[in-house]
DNA sequence: GCGGGAGCTGTAAACGTTTTCAGCGTGGAC
DNA sequence: GTCCACGCTGAAAACGTTTACAGCTCCCGC
């Protein structure tokens, strides 16, 4: 662990300045003997340039980080993939914070960033972004792009999925199945999806000019073991439902676990519709159809969204949403071979769907 | 995104010294009158410490970096969140690398390092630590752990798993339940978890007197599309097998489709091991037995014998092994609901058999 | 009254870069 | 021969800290 040689060891080695060294180094233009004598003197000392110090004099890090709740998340862990793979051509390095989708740690994150260790930051908070972190937000001295909705008019790069659409497309889905009495298992309301895809659903629900049934809702986290509690209590609330809208896959895995336990068959008793499309999904028996929010495609908007405003600090505020689109699977009764097929289909009849304000053929 | 406050900022408001503000700030013992000033001034001032100054002079980035090769993985999943939860706890930030599991790309994450925008590496090289690496984790100028098999008298942090007995405990769980014709689905054998369990697979033969059966061994690599591939190419060669140990829980998944596809109960007729306990094999159906090799655990060894080194680099190479366990579920017969308690039988019994050279009574 | 220690504070160097600016030599134009 | 432009190099400042060291003030003891 001895000390390795700096610019200065490569000057006197040389017999030059360290200002032609940095210069040669940089490739700036000069001249040829002195290029030569120089990097030499570099290849011979194995001379590698400090970063810290770069970062220092240039007030780049090259650094950015990706603050997000739980990285055993499966959605994250798409996130996070495609992020990195961006970042990574990009010449960026990735900074994983865990926030526990702890908001009071997610502003420690955002104040954090004043301390300049990272160029920027990709943030995903649980519950959106609320009060408490829109202060942190507008005033962090570096770049911050969110990963969910904000509050309307909140100068900030924004990546946004769109549960709403998302419910409405396996809504639609089930009502085309012939199921009349669907079941929400919802997470939190206090969350930016839950809240939005329990609005969703009764949405749904006057667009297919069903009936809002209270005691066909339940709320539970978005965690396996909370959704399973939740599936019992619905099934022995309502043992008459025909399908489970379920408002994550990992509320889905919990109600299939639940239908099987009760020997209920998957879809022919009850058809069962997750969110997230994770690589839980295709894993489960039977295979889930689920609502895909396109989490890879979000990673990947936000990692460029960031580097866009790294280079031009001046852009407005961007927001981009991504389309939601249904993997159909056997929770429904599609296959695995159809998914492509169906996704597409799908999609082009929720387009149908919103756009015609439930008004269909 | 207006420049910030500097240590200078505040000395020149609160009329003393940088030195002085900086002592105070770093706790130094110093005159009340004076420590009051400069909290006031930095407080009003907003100030944040630029962490990349600090880590300049330090020496010091307080930044871990942990190589992988692939975040979509579960089994790097664990180990993710276990390291960071480990180094955020002592006041490091965690890089993420992505390596494709390319050693190419390994070594030059290695060679970064000299760069020092980080104070140590956890590395996880897919096909183990070969002559590429061994160079360049030795001249590291920073503190190296590496999470699998290095060669014999590297010297260097390491946290090991034992695939070795993880396969003779599953090996000698599927032979109890009466499997005689047990094929291997296996990864790559050029990498280092393929390898040693191609060998423990022949050492349990022998262990449990079977003979060996060079047509029930198929070699694919760990990802599910090719278990499955794998899968098919043995059960039409060898459609008498009546198990199947699986080198990772992926393959094994590949395997559970293809037989579904067959028509073949599980456990009835072929009765199916996975490897690396993750959260995938709870989820499939049936739900699957599989060795698990302490991911996480690793995880967290990988991180503190690293925070340990930081802390006093003289201290002597040190070699953490994690022992394997059985979660036995219901593809092999066994239900959900007696995965703790056969677990520990089952790591009792492997001790047994290991131990016993195979003895058994 | 003076020497000297205790207790603070300020000056300046250092960490390893990049970049501005001035200096220097060369060669060409006049 | 003078002047200037040009091409290159080196000195030095800057980025924002920490810290060794010297200097100051105060007070005490003699």
């Amino acid at each position: 662990m001895t000390e390795g040689p700096t610019i200065t060891t490569i000057a006197q080695r040389a017999g030059l300045s360290i200002a032609s060294v940095s210069r040669v180094l940089n490739g700036l233009p000069t001249r040829e003997d002195t290029v030569r004598r120089v990097m030499r003197a570099a290849d011979e000392l194995g001379y590698v340039p400090n970063s810290v110090a770069r970062s220092l004099r240039n007030r780049r890090t090259h650094q950015i980080a990706f603050a997000l709740s739980d990285i055993g998340n499966p959605v994250y862990v798409a996130m996070v993939r495609e992020i990195q793979a961006v970042l990574k051509a990009a010449g960026y390095r990735l900074l994983l914070h865990s926030t526990e989708g702890d908001p009071e740690d997610e502003v420690c994150v955002l104040r954090g960033l004043r301390e300049r260790y990272v160029d920027g930051l990709i943030i995903s908070p649980l519950r959106g972004v609320g009060e408490e972190h829109i202060e942190a937000v507008t005033t962090a001295r570096v770049p911050v792009v969110v990963v969910g909705p904000v509050p309307e008019g909140t100068p900030v790069d924004t990546v946004r999925g769109d549960s709403r659409t998302g419910v409405l497309l396996a809504m639609d889905h089930l009502h085309g199945l012939g199921r009349r009495r669907i079941g929400l298992l919802n997470g939190p309301l206090g969350t930016a999806p839950g809240a939005a895809r329990a609005a969703a659903y009764r949405e749904a629900l006057e667009l297919l000019g069903l009936p809002y049934d209270e005691s066909l809702v339940e709320v539970g986290d978005f965690t396996r073991d909370r959704g399973a509690r939740a599936a019992r209590a619905l099934l022995a609330r309502a043992p008459g439902l025909d399908a489970l809208m379920c408002a994550s896959d990992l509320i889905a895995l919990g109600a299939l676990d639940v239908l099987r336990e009760q020997g209920r068959d998957v879809p022919g008793d009850v058809a069962v519709v997750g969110m997230d499309d994770t690589e839980l999904a295709s894993v489960a028996w039977p295979s889930l159809t689920s609502v895909s929010l396109g989490w890879a495609e979000r990673g990947r908007a936000a990692a460029r969204l960031l580097l866009d405003r790294l280079r031009d600090g001046s852009l407005p505020p961007r927001v981009v949403t991504v389309e939601p689109g249904l993997m159909v699977r056997c929770s429904t009764g599609g296959g695995p071979r159809t998914a492509f097929a169906t996704r597409a289909l799908a999609r082009a009849s929720a387009r149908a769907l919103a756009l015609a304000g439930g008004d269909r053929p």
